[in-house]
DNA sequence: ATTGGTATTGACAATCGTTTTCACTAACGT
DNA sequence: ACGTTAGTGAAAACGATTGTCAATACCAAT
């Protein structure tokens, strides 16, 4: 109720341009170096331990306008981490396994279209969504079939 | 990183029912009764004010165990909130102004459908799925119309 | 190159959702 | 009723993230 507002909505605030910095590039270079997903803490590990001095807290700064300026992919693990990853294509969705967490990446022109549609249709315009899927993955249901219906 | 290294059940030991509690119970009820998704502490505050006796510790274990055994829908908003909501639920979506942050409810069994069938197509089973449409609705475009064109 | 205004940095403290601890109580089998 | 065991909850611990604020780095204008 109190702090239930969502505070997530892409208001719009006419952001500069983030200056460039030794610690920005670092941090971007350090995601340029991997697919996979990363949380903010290990870039920091990893960006110290290869002799770059940088402040966590900068680390978290910079992963946060690299996110909002579409950059990079935020998700947040099971246990509630933000992890990070470099922006591969434009913009996607996922598909969550609710059990263990694997994630996939997709794409629904379908979804966009009709997002815009509806939107329109009750005047809105500037339209932008978010959207995730969650299912149960192979691998899961497979094991659980095995666990719960006792042979 | 541990993403699913939490609460792994080397071969799924039977696992004990949960003893019924008036608190589990009341849990249930409050999810029962509606259709979005709550946050742990929401539906403490909720209960309390209905005159429940709870505490937020057994809020939090009762959703984590009807979360595992697949009673609940668990996800996390963007600032890392998880947020639960009772499972298979004739459900709807949000379309917001992201300017006044009037909402309309929306209703679509075209994303529906394409959910479930990217999902299966990647092999995930039991889909469900989070959608929020963000817009400027005709008021607010009017009135940003009148005010300036700063976008 | 120097200067001045401002964005950025980072060590530390604070915040906040969630989990653990632990003494106490309620539910179950006998 | 009795003993065993799971459930409860207040408070403390925990851990990721954010706020604070003095020091610093960047950039444009001089």
């Amino acid at each position: 109720m109190n702090r239930a507002v969502r505070k997530y909505l892409p208001m719009d605030m006419p952001s500069s341009p983030p200056r460039p910095t030794r610690q920005r590039a670092a941090v971007a270079a350090a995601l340029a170096r991997t697919d996979d997903f990363r949380s903010a803490q290990e870039l920091h590990t990893m960006l110290r331990a290869s002799g770059e001095p940088i402040g966590l807290t900068t680390v978290y700064r910079a992963l946060q306008a690299m996110a909002e300026a579409d950059e990079v992919d935020v998700l947040r693990t099971d246990d509630g981490e933000a992890v990070y990853r470099r922006c591969s294509t434009g913009h996607h969705h996922h598909l969550v396994c609710r059990h263990c967490g694997r994630t996939v990446e997709v794409d629904g022109p379908t979804v966009e279209r009709w997002a815009v549609r509806v939107a329109e249709q009750a005047g809105f315009s500037d339209v932008s969504h978010t959207l995730e899927v969650f299912g149960t993955c192979a691998a899961c249901a497979e094991k659980r079939r095995r666990a719960g219906s006792d042979g």
